[in-house]
Formats: structure tokens, C-alpha cells, sequence
DNA sequence: ACCGCCGGGTGCC
DNA sequence: ACCGCCGGGTGCC
């Protein structure tokens, strides 16, 4: 059983050369990559030298090392995707140069070391909370250290036995990659006289006889982290993983918290499930529950999914998810609770008397345990030690403390929110709310902190990230991110410059908390520094590998996570056996429209052609290959339906009256605004996120390769090279009656383009500013005579955070690939304070693509494969399936 | 580490 | 003895 011992091979100038390359590579993309050598330089291996007793390990290795590795671990999107190779046991050396402790059944961490002065292979042992354990023994690390470096496979490892040894412990280490790389895996291991149990070799009794570990006493949970599958556990089928998934969201309506009433300040009252809310919002901020999977046992904590115990309580976490659907009022829940739930559960003093009350509650106010949470949370201290808390509550200087308390920041896509202030609070209680925005926008951090409430939006702090950002130098009370899904993508320089942001109390609002896959939650777990998820390694072995496999114990792990961190109730959804809210009824008609003679002649050409050409495509199996053609045929069969004056045309919508560098100008705000939202933005050649983008002059945005090749194959102008224009005989014979039947009635016309007509109307669409955006929905909320009655509305910027109640027709001219999305617009005025019934009327053609459309669309509700990160090739077939329904094929 | 390894001291039985 | 053996010093990477 024993390894041979080799001495380490020097490496070849070819090895070295590609290292070098390796190592430029990583460091041009990741500079956080350099900062984790850098500080590993420190605290790592040299740390023993200068070693400090009394440092809090909190504040210094421990936050580094963390940091290093979920530096490390965000290299790598696809965790997921990937398979067992094998395992194999390995020693733990060092041990007693480290402070990092490690349990019985317990998961760590292996992290590279490549600059290590005395091993070029070195790999790191870190326990969950990022302190060092030790290293893998040299002869070991030499052969991780090639597969690791070049990424082949991930290592996780779990050490099962030996955790109180002084010298030495054993650890199991598993081998996790693409499938392609088995081989040069399990090949390099070979070559290095490693001991290592392939995969299909593998067997339960020998795993434990290897590791020396009674199967009898291996627990369930030590045993998910290797994810046992074969012979253990009967993995979830699809089917199954899809209904788990479908209802991970659902039937989390704690109401064992009761209601609460909102502070006196709050002027509209609360209906029965917002005090609900609001009382489970309390008492998240305030009680001192432990976070999820932490349990009490004896004088330890032990979290039972890593395996971790610490002596030190865990640290709470205080807020959550409030995912509630649209519109039952996620936001004025939120202002019932910033001017509720203030400290110690009082309200936010806001009477006129504003600083008078302030200074008697710091005079007041007796140092408690929680006010020394507090006040150290002010400071931007973390600290754990009683000592040190004190000591930061008297080091805060008075006038810091006093402005930053009643401080919250509030980060939405739209300034509307001021205005429900204005409108849910009482006019004499002045809330003092400053929305940071625009150019002018006040950036003095003293300013900033003296506000109750400081709104932003998630593009500003983006902007201001790096750039000696006020708002990341403040110490927030409360951070609540409306629409949180928003910054679903980690690689988004918004996400980064929110998982920034210091506070004590953290919320997110979203309606939709995942929208594409698992992979969404994490950015949201690690905005809430739910601990250890926050770091992508944890939750990738934790959660979202295990949950993509169909790993029982991984859902249930991941359902318990999401239940104790959120609050989510539908609109059919009922409390006390009635409905949370009653809203107007809604109905929604489909009307056909023909086409003329002509038209339709000239349709069924077009769609002939198609038609052979995709028929084609689809026997030859190229249909993938050829998918900038069949979108190009598609979008003409589209634009048919619409008008077939687009086909001549080439004009861009963007730049009719704008001179040529008003409509550059223009579409670099385009593109800049397309980047800036995220991964939102899908290349509709690709059907991936945009990748090196691009953005055309009819404002459409792709990935560079995918539109060269998309023009170079077709020569001429292609996709949809102008707007929508509007069916003028259906949409204007129902905006017509309607004006003739009730002159005050608003609308909704919603159409993936937008463009002007000959009626009274205002027009929404991501190419305006923040600033125009909210003076345009103000004018149209607006109840004035004047007042627009017809709403021109993108699809795409329907779908952030509208409250346009004004509307109670909704206007659909295009299906959607999405109807989701179309859902979504629909309830931006299908919501509360609406209060007419609302009429939606989709526009089809008459036996054609868009009808086709429409039965996808309805086949697309069921299957959610999408949510499930399924396979490129499910996806791809998906959506051969699709075209081929299209074209009725 | 109740090991392995190193290198100095040592040397019949 | 250019060995073996002994026992002390020592110890991650």
C-alpha cells in the first residue's frame, strides 16, 4: 500500500515554459489571483515567523484565505458539469505550523501554492473558514500541482480520522473534472506512483477499507461531500429534480413570527401579509437564531454539512430573501421596515425632532451586547472578541456613529421609489431620502451618511466602484437590493461592486430569485455572506454540484437553505384561508390578424424557401451550424407578419432624425447600458451570453464572431434591420375604441421594438437615461388630462421594476421567446393599486411563425430544463425541437 | 514522530 | 570500514 517515495523531478524547459504562459494568463484576468500570492506570501507559509497571539484570526489569514480561495474557485463556471474520477488518500503534513483545526467527517480545502519558495507544487489544506490546516505531502503535491495548474480536474478532499494528530493526518481526496480529462488524469497520477482508485473500479467497502474508516460510522453527511452515488443513493431523475426545483421557491410562507405592526411614521396601511413579512423581517435582523445547518452541541458549533465546528458562534446572519411574487408589495414591506425596525427594535426616530431624539437614545442607550454588535458593525469592525467590541464602541467617534446609524442604501433600478416615500409615509415625519444619481449627485461620504435613506441604482455603484466610491466607505445599517436577481452573474462589475458594499443588515428583493439555474442563488447567498457559501468553492461541492447531479442529500440541503433565508408568498397564495391580495380580474384575448392577399402570397414564398432551406439543414443534422441562417429566416418571416415594408428597409431606428455622432453616441449608451445590466443580454446567434460585444446600428447586440460570421455568410443586411411598426388596422382600431369608450383609459403597447406612430403616446425602451426613465412613468402614472395615454414599452425594459398601474390594456404585438418575460410586463400593471380589470390583447398572425410561436411558448412552461443547467446538448436539441415546430417540420 | 531520514561515531566475540 | 550498526538530532511546503 505504501507510495514510493520519489524525489521531486525537476521540470523540463518545456514544463517551465508553459508555466510561465499559465501563470501570465491567470494573472492578466484575475487580479484578485495576485492578490491571494501576494497576501498568501504573508500570511501563509511565513506566517509562523511573525505569528501574533493576539491578532484576531477573523480579521487577518483567515478573511485572506478565503478570499484566495474563492478567488481561485470563481476560475472555474463549471462545476457542475463535471465528473468523479477517482480517489485517492493522501497525507496532511505540517500541522502543527498552522492554527487551521479540522473535525472528524470534515471538508477542506486545497488551494495552490505556486509560489511557495520551497515548493513550486505546493498545495495548501484550509478548513471551511479559510485557515490553514497544512499541505499535501511533497511526492503528492508534485502530481496535484500538474493537474490542478492545468486545470484537469478540481480536488476536494475530507479527512476523516487522525483530525487531533499533531504531525500528520490522512485525508480522502476526490477528483472531479470534464470527462475528456479522465485520462490524462488518471495518467499523470500513474506516472507520479500514485496510489489512486479510479472510478469505475470503485466500490464502498474499499473506499472505507483504504481510508481506514468504518463504513458503519462513515455518517451521511461526510459522505455527501465524495457524493457517493454508486450503490448508496438512487440518484433524483430529471423529472424529478425539475418538480423539486419548481417548487424550491414555493410553500416558504413562515407565518410563525405572527404579524407586526409598522411604525406610526408609516402612513398606508399594511395588509395582513405584509405585517407578516415585516414581522419576519423584524425578526431576522434582530433575533439571534443560528444561520442555517449550525447546531449547538455542547460547547461547540458544528455545522453538519461541512463538517465545521468552532468553539466562536457562528456569525448571524441578519436579513435575507424576500422573494415574494410582484406586486404584493415588497416595497413598501421594506419601507415599513426600515422606519420600524430601527435598533433594538424601535422605530426610526423621524419626527421633526429628528436629531433631538437621536441624542437622547445615544445618551440613553446602555451598552448591551447587541449595541456592541451594532456599534462595531458601524466601524467596520468584525470582530469576535468581546474585548475588541468594547474597545471599537469607545473608539467610535460620536459624530461617525451618530450619521452612519440611521444610514441605509437602497439600490434600485428606478428612482420611483422616492416617490412611494413620499407616498407611504407620513408628510410630517421627515424621512430624509437622497437619491444618488446623475452626474451632480452629492459624493461626500459625511452627506451621504447623514441620510436616513440613500437610493441608487445598480449602475451608479458600479461606476463609482473603484473610483474612491462614497458609498463603499459608509458602514450601512441596512443594504436592500431591489430586484437582487439583477446581479445573478458574479462576473458582472455591478456584482462585484455590490458584494462590496459594507453592512450590517442585508436584504434582497426579488420576485424571480432564480431565473436561469441553481448557479443564480449564489450571487444572492454570497451578497448575504452566508457562510461558507459565499465562498464558490463550498457551494459548488455543497450545493450546486450535487444538486445538478441529482444528489437527494444535496437538494435537501439546498431547500433547508433557501427556507431559512426566505420569505415568499404568490399572489394565490393564502392567509388564514384568504388571498393575500384581491386584484382586479385579469383577461387576456389572443386576436388573429390576417393578412392581406398580397401579404399572405408573399409570406407563403418566403416561408417556402425557409422552409427547404431549414428542411435541409434539419436532415443534414447542421441545423446548429447553420443557426445565424435559420435566424435570419425566421426574423424575415417575422417581419412579414409585421409589415413587409421591413424587408426593403435598412434604416436604423435609433438614428432617423440623429446626426451621425448623435446615433454613435447613442449606441455606445446602448451598448454601455447592455453591459452594465449584467449577463442579461443573450447574443440571439449564439444563444449565449454576449460574448466581445458588439452593437449594430439598428441597436442590436452580439457576440463579434457570431455577427461576422452571421454577415460574411449572408451578405447582406440581416436580422431585424428595422423596428416593429404596428399593425395600423388592429392596434389602432382598438386604441381608437377604446378612447371612444373611455377617454381616461391608458395603455400598454409592448413590443420587442418600439417605434412611433401617428397617436399621443410616450415611449419606454433601454436606450433612456435613469433620469428620462423616471420622468417618462411619471407622466404617464400621472392622472392628469394631458397626460399620455399610451405607453410604448420594450419587452426588455418592461421588465425592471415598473409600477405602471396608470395602463389597464396591455397591447402585445410580438410573442416573445420568453414568456416569462411577457408575463412579467403584464404585471407591471397587473399589481397592486391597480384598480380597473386589465385587458390583454395579443396580436398573431394568422397561420404562421408567430403563431407557431405561441404553442412553443405554451410547451415552454412546462420544461425547465434551462433552470437545471441541463447539458449543451439538451439545450441544443431543445432548440432544433423548436425550430423545426416552427417551420412545422 | 511509538516514525523515517540524516550524518557522526564507531568497529571481533 | 570505499562497509553496517548504533543512537542522537531532527522534522511541511
Amino acid at each position: 500500500m505504501k507510495r514510493c517515495v520519489w524525489a521531486c523531478p525537476v521540470l523540463s524547459p518545456v514544463h517551465q515554459i508553459f508555466y510561465v504562459i499559465l501563470l501570465q494568463r491567470v494573472f492578466s484576468c484575475a487580479v484578485s489571483l495576485k492578490a491571494m500570492f501576494s497576501r498568501g506570501w504573508r500570511f501563509g507559509w511565513n506566517r509562523y515567523r511573525e505569528v501574533d497571539l493576539f491578532t484576531d484570526r477573523h480579521e487577518s489569514s483567515a478573511e485572506t484565505l478565503s478570499q484566495a480561495i474563492r478567488a481561485a474557485a470563481s476560475e472555474d463556471p463549471e462545476a457542475d458539469g463535471s465528473v468523479l474520477f477517482g480517489h485517492l488518500q493522501g497525507t496532511v503534513v505540517g500541522l502543527r505550523y498552522y492554527t487551521g483545526v479540522v473535525n472528524p467527517g470534515e471538508m477542506v480545502g486545497l488551494v495552490r501554492q505556486p509560489q511557495n519558495p520551497y515548493d513550486r507544487n505546493a498545495v495548501m489544506v484550509a478548513n471551511i473558514y479559510g485557515n490553514q490546516v497544512g499541505h499535501i505531502k511533497k511526492e503528492l503535491a508534485a502530481a496535484m500541482a500538474h493537474v490542478m495548474d492545468n486545470n484537469l480536474a478540481k480536488v476536494e478532499g475530507v479527512v476523516h480520522s487522525g483530525t487531533r494528530n499533531s504531525f500528520t493526518m490522512p485525508v480522502m481526496l476526490s477528483f472531479w473534472g470534464r470527462e475528456e480529462n479522465r485520462k490524462s488524469v488518471t495518467e499523470l497520477m500513474v506516472l507520479h506512483k500514485v496510489l489512486f482508485i479510479l472510478d469505475c473500479q470503485y466500490s464502498v467497502t474499499n473506499l472505507f477499507w483504504i481510508s481506514g474508516v468504518n463504513p458503519k460510522s462513515y455518517s451521511s453527511t461526510a459522505g455527501q461531500a465524495l457524493s457517493f452515488k454508486k450503490g448508496v443513493t438512487v440518484p433524483l431523475t430529471a423529472e424529478e429534480l425539475k418538480n423539486a426545483f419548481d417548487n424550491l421557491f414555493e410553500d416558504l410562507m413562515e407565518s410563525k413570527d405572527g404579524e407586526k405592526g409598522a411604525a406610526k411614521a408609516v402612513c398606508t396601511p399594511l395588509l395582513p401579509h405584509q405585517k407578516q413579512a415585516l414581522s419576519w423581517m423584524c425578526a431576522r435582523e434582530n433575533k439571534s437564531a443560528l444561520p442555517p445547518f449550525w447546531e449547538k452541541r455542547g460547547e461547540l458549533y458544528y455545522n453538519s454539512v461541512t463538517g465545521f465546528s468552532a468553539k466562536e458562534i457562528p456569525e448571524r446572519l441578519r436579513g435575507g430573501i424576500l422573494a415574494d411574487d410582484m406586486g404584493l408589495g415588497k416595497t413598501l414591506t421594506t419601507i415599513a421596515l426600515i422606519l420600524t425596525n430601527f435598533h433594538e427594535g424601535k422605530p426610526l426616530p423621524v419626527d421633526e425632532s429628528v436629531t433631538c431624539s437621536l441624542d437622547a437614545l445615544h445618551a440613553e442607550a446602555p451598552v448591551l451586547l447587541d449595541d456592541m454588535d451594532f456599534a462595531a458593525a458601524l466601524s467596520g469592525s468584525t470582530t469576535n472578541t468581546t474585548a475588541k467590541k468594547k474597545k471599537t464602541a469607545k473608539k467610535a467617534n460620536p459624530t461617525q456613529s451618530q450619521s452612519g446609524q440611521h444610514t441605509c442604501i437602497w439600490c434600485l433600478f428606478l428612482f420611483l421609489y422616492s416617490d412611494q416615500f413620499e407616498q407611504h409615509v407620513h408628510a410630517n415625519k421627515k424621512v430624509k431620502v437622497y437619491l444618488y444619481y446623475g452626474t451632480e449627485r452629492n459624493r461626500s461620504q459625511k452627506f451621504l451618511s447623514s441620510q436616513d435613506v440613500v437610493i441608487t441604482t445598480y449602475n451608479v455603484i458600479s461606476a463609482d466602484f473603484g473610483n474612491k466610491s462614497p458609498l463603499h466607505g459608509i458602514n450601512w445599517l441596512r443594504v436592500v437590493l431591489d430586484e437582487g436577481h439583477i446581479i445573478r452573474n458574479p462576473n458582472a462589475q455591478m456584482s462585484k461592486a455590490v458584494l462590496q458594499l459594507k453592512a450590517h443588515r442585508r436584504w434582497i428583493l426579488s420576485g424571480t430569485p432564480i431565473q436561469n439555474s441553481v448557479k443564480d442563488l449564489w450571487m444572492l447567498l454570497a451578497f448575504l455572506r452566508l457562510k461558507p457559501f459565499d465562498a464558490r468553492e463550498w457551494w459548488n461541492r455543497v450545493i450546486q454540484r450535487p444538486v445538478t447531479q441529482g444528489d437527494r442529500a444535496g437538494l435537501k440541503n439546498l431547500q433547508t437553505l433557501v427556507k431559512c433565508i426566505t420569505l415568499r408568498r404568490t399572489k394565490s397564495s393564502k392567509v388564514k384561508g384568504r388571498p393575500l391580495v384581491s386584484l382586479p380580474e385579469k383577461s387576456v384575448y389572443v386576436e388573429q390578424v390576417e393578412l392581406s392577399q398580397a401579404e399572405r402570397e408573399e409570406y407563403e414564398l418566403a416561408r417556402n424557401d425557409g422552409k427547404n432551406i431549414i428542411g435541409r439543414y434539419v436532415a443534414e443534422g447542421t441545423v446548429l451550424k447553420h443557426y445565424a441562417d435559420v435566424l435570419v429566416i425566421l426574423m424575415r418571416l417575422r417581419q412579414h407578419c409585421c409589415h413587409p415594408d421591413l424587408l426593403t428597409k435598412t434604416s436604423s431606428d435609433l438614428g432617423a432624425a440623429a446626426t451621425p455622432a448623435e446615433l454613435r453616441e447613442r449606441l455606445i449608451e446602448k451598448l454601455r447600458l447592455v453591459l452594465a445590466s449584467g449577463s442579461d443580454e443573450e447574443c440571439s446567434v449564439c444563444l449565449d451570453s454576449v460574448h466581445l460585444p458588439v452593437i449594430t446600428h439598428c441597436a442590436h447586440v452580439y457576440c463579434r464572431p457570431c455577427i461576422a460570421q452571421v454577415i460574411s455568410t449572408e451578405q447582406v443586411p440581416v436580422l431585424p434591420a428595422a423596428s416593429l411598426q404596428f399593425d395600423v388596422q388592429a392596434l389602432m382600431g382598438n386604441l381608437l375604441r377604446l378612447r371612444s369608450e373611455d377617454g381616461s383609459r391608458k395603455c400598454l403597447v409592448v413590443s420587442q421594438f418600439t417605434r412611433k406612430h401617428g397617436f399621443t403616446f410616450v415611449r419606454l425602451d433601454g436606450s433612456l437615461t435613469q433620469k428620462r426613465r423616471t420622468q417618462v412613468i411619471k407622466e404617464f402614472q400621472s392622472a392628469a388630462a394631458d397626460s399620455p395615454t399610451v405607453m410604448l414599452l420594450s419587452l426588455k425594459a418592461g421588465g425592471v421594476g415598473l409600477n405602471l398601474t396608470a395602463a389597464s390594456h396591455v397591447f402585445l404585438m410580438d410573442p416573445a421567446w420568453n414568456p416569462a418575460a411577457e408575463e412579467q410586463c403584464i404585471d407591471r400593471c397587473h399589481r397592486l393599486g391597480q384598480k380597473r380589470n386589465v385587458v390583454v390583447t395579443k396580436f398573431i398572425v394568422k397561420d404562421s411563425v408567430e403563431e407557431n410561436m405561441v404553442k412553443i411558448q405554451r410547451q415552454k412552461q412546462d420544461l425547465l430544463e434551462k433552470a437545471f443547467g441541463s447539458s449543451d446538448s439538451d439545450r441544443s436539441k431543445s432548440r432544433i425541437d423548436d425550430i423545426r415546430a416552427l417551420m412545422e417540420l
